[in-house]
DNA sequence: GCTTGCTATGGAATCCATTTCATAAATTAG
DNA sequence: CTAATTTATGAAATGGATTCCATAGCAAGC
């Protein structure tokens, strides 16, 4: 209800004092802080942050380009994302476009419109021209590897650690090496499809079209996977499988039919999920917390700074072993 | 770049015929409204939404408080809510407070400084008189049970499926059953533990307290509970565990110290989540994704309509039968 | 022919804070 | 004791839309 020109007239100060004061502007004279003050609390005010932000030009928002939270890769990226906006008083405006065009570009437009001062764009179809057309409106940061462009990237060089993982596998004798891949047309399947052909090639193996996976998201999908190998004749002796909870639901379903994990069976994972840690699963961890906290950092600085060239973070892989391979 | 006003002196007409082409209103002749787009168009213009949001008094936003989004309780109700909130094209923002009581109180008071529309409180520590303070500020709905009051609810029933969880156990003729409980001092856990003392003196049962096992917030924590149970003289030969995946790290556990499951050892979980799925976990489905829907409907329909009259919403639960029990 | 009602348009007020600029008093420096 | 700072204060411009109100042409109703 009450304005800043409300506040001035009955503390008997100009709306800039009031300002001021609102602001811990250092001149301003105590009588007068303390009398605006008074005022400020006999009528209940607060700023109409939407005024400031108007004027400001700035909202101390950021917004999230996410398909959908509810999937362990993603939520843990938020996780640190919020963590960090929290600390840096920020709002964290979460957009789950469940890969919508239309809906991922109305997130960059609110850049555009000055609703948000920035975007985090974790996972999207978008290409990169799309994307590039929006860093003129403020910082972009895509947690995608997409090599060179106008806008900055956190990313896990997903080539090389999943290369490591098979090479892990092919170390420790396994020969015979099936694929469970996430989702078929995502960003880094792509990488990672190359990856394996690239290391079959390396090793002198043929690629078999029965032993890849596609599009493995959820603890049914390795259930299910299984029973696939159960019906092959020719199985694989060894599975990599991007996402620890597909391979969790896999080695459940393998108990469950008397396959031994890792003698028949060996199984790498990715992402280190609580619910492969109970299941001993032998993982590559992704560091996918410090993802998060990372892409707000770039997006902070560049904010503060008003500073638009592009930075790029590569984040690192390790393997964790325990017991399924 | 370009304002409404430099838009409405190049296409040669008033700020108000352009604002009524920016917002679809029919008395603007083709003529006029061409003239405007083309403009538009040419100067690549879009609305400053803050100066909207500010000649309004609304945002299109509303923020949802929660204690950490990366659990499946909280991500799956967040999952039900952003689809919703992009259905209506409205922003969700997302509050990650962590219990923290003023984190917890600067999301309140971003609805009275009218940067957002309202508020869904899906867990907080803060007491009903404070939330009570901001009612008069716009739409509250809070996914807890906390009986009349002036802000608006979407509930389950924690004792009456709590207790219903407990008569499923003792119809199938377990009598001595043991309970993991979650937040110690979550504010669902108290009514769980009056349901199951009730259930206790109702059946003419001991309480045991060895039999409490606290905060099992995840997998490990299950394992834990597990290697507890193991070391007891006198054991439950029931367990009823509020959440699927504390559920499903017991239960792995159970499995690799040849527990059997359910002759040794019957578990009900709750949640119905995907790895309780895989593992055939008997489990009490709150209907979380329902819960993230309805509240922003509520808070959706109180914004819609400037009504603040409080709803309450209940929602059922029911038990899914699977083989751990 | 006169009253309504609808279409079309624009001027000006409004939302509310920040910030630049101008001014003046009080210090400090030299 | 004058010049240069520093402190303190306010008027007015600014950010960029929406909307109320006034005006006017034109068609329909009686």
């Amino acid at each position: 209800m009450a304005n800043i020109k409300e506040i001035a007239r009955m503390a008997g100060v100009s709306v800039t004092t009031v300002s001021r004061v609102l602001n811990n502007h250092p001149y301003v004279s105590e009588t007068k802080r303390t009398a605006v003050l008074k005022t400020i609390k006999k009528l209940n005010y607060t700023r109409n942050m939407n005024a400031v932000h108007l004027i400001t030009g700035r909202t101390h928002a950021i917004a999230v380009i996410i398909p959908n939270i509810n999937l362990f890769y993603f939520s843990v990226i938020i996780e640190g994302l919020a963590q960090e906006a929290l600390l840096a008083q920020y709002r964290l405006i979460l957009c789950q476009t469940d890969y919508r065009h239309e809906e991922e570009l109305k997130v960059l437009e609110m850049l555009r419109n000055k609703e948000i001062d920035g975007v985090v764009i974790v996972s999207t179809r978008m290409s990169s021209e799309v994307i590039d057309d929006y860093t003129a409106y403020g910082p972009i940061v895509i947690c995608q590897d997409r090599g060179e462009r106008r806008f900055s990237s956190v990313y896990i060089e997903h080539y090389s650690a999943f290369r490591s993982g098979l090479q892990y596998l092919h170390d420790k004798g396994y020969e015979q090496i099936g694929y469970c891949e996430g989702r078929q047309h995502g960003s880094s399947s792509s990488i990672r499809q190359i990856a394996f052909s690239d290391f079959l090639a390396a090793t002198g193996q043929p690629f078999q079209e029965e032993w890849m996976m596609y599009n493995c998201m959820n603890e049914e999908d390795g259930g299910r996977v299984l029973h696939q190998l159960l019906k092959m004749k020719n199985r694989p002796n060894a599975l990599i499988i991007t996402g620890d909870h597909v391979a969790a639901g896999l080695i459940i379903e393998a108990w469950k039919n008397g396959i031994r994990i890792p003698e028949d069976l060996a199984v790498i994972g990715f992402d280190d999920q609580p619910i492969g840690r109970s299941l001993g699963l032998t993982t590559i961890d992704n560091q996918l917390p410090e993802m998060g906290v990372t892409a707000f950092r770039i997006i902070y600085d560049q904010i503060q700074n008003n500073d638009s060239y592009p930075v790029h973070r590569k984040l690192d892989y390790r393997i964790i072993e325990r017991s399924t391979v």
